[in-house]
DNA sequence: TTCATATAGTACCGTAACAGTACTCTTTCG
DNA sequence: CGAAAGAGTACTGTTACGGTACTATATGAA
């Protein structure tokens, strides 16, 4: 229903979880699962997902851990959630990927979708990591009646 | 995945094809079938819900059909959306329901997500059925670098 | 060098939502 | 009446989601 799925919120809270500890440069699982109250096995999925994304460097061996590959304001929303769940098409037409949809001819709606698609993904990489893991309605408050996309060229609606 | 789920898509390229009929005002199940290349029961259960959302008005009867409850352009995506696939919410947390989710005091993401969805709806909201029947890229094209808001109050971003 | 601790990798399973289909009932026009 | 159309119900197969268990590998410390 137009949602992110559960596993994508879990890694995102992770994300910040991280984001909020500049101090501690590696995090162990099994902390991150303590603090946050989610099962152990499903925190280490998502880590390990969420590394292999190049959002996050792991140490292995023992006092190793989880930290941010990057600085959290140059991760984005998209960034974390295609980590979790793939490349992000609102319909099977709007992704990049050539259209394998038979109804293309009489539907004709690919073209809208994709347009679509695109605003989603500008508002969304709007979004930092940094901004979740403080106030996104603070850190964003004068974009609200116009939304997220930075380096607007006001010009008039007809 | 972030993904309207196909029914959806099929729900709109249906009302999408009544708007582009502007001269019948009645138009059968069968028909719409027929010139979508769905299946017949799908099309009448996405009408059927439809209708029952108020976007459409039916006759029933021999010569019945169905035909727009209201003009085109006051027909927006998220009531064609939220009519297939009830209200949408982008997290447990993010909907005005009160949430559920025991993680709340350790995730505090709750307010985030909320303003993010709220972000999404008003892009959404900006987009008509209108749109969809044409050109959503030329309708909004003067829109493409600032997003959907129509009413915007430019402020400087900081 | 051995062991405890940590991530990496794989594989599996139950549930629920999605997508499609079939069948029956009711209404209306000719 | 009877054909045509929508309304309603019920069932099914498939897939993705969400959760869990188990094993392998790497590393620091005793
Ligand atoms: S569903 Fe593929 S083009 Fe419309
Ligand atoms: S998951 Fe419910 S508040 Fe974060």
């Amino acid at each position: 229903m137009l949602k992110v799925s559960k596993l994508t919120d879990y890694g995102i809270g992770l994300m910040a979880s991280l984001a909020r500890r500049e101090g501690d440069n590696l995090v162990a699982a099994r902390e991150l699962s303590a603090d946050s109250g989610l099962p152990l096995p499903t925190v280490s999925k998502l880590l390990k997902v969420l590394t292999s994304s190049e959002l996050l460097v792991s140490t292995r061996g023992a006092s190793g851990g989880y930290a941010l590959a990057r600085r959290p304001d140059q991760i984005t929303l998209v960034d974390m959630i295609e980590a979790v769940e793939g490349p992000l098409a609102l319909t099977e037409c709007s992704g990049n990927a050539a259209c394998v949809c038979e109804l293309e001819t009489t539907c004709g709606l690919k073209a809208n979708w994709s347009w679509i698609n695109q605003q989603l993904l500008n508002t969304l990489r709007g979004i930092t990591l940094q901004n979740m893991a403080g106030s996104v309605a603070r850190d964003l408050r004068t974009l609200t009646n116009e939304n997220t996309i930075q380096n607007s060229t006001k010009k008039a609606v007809s």
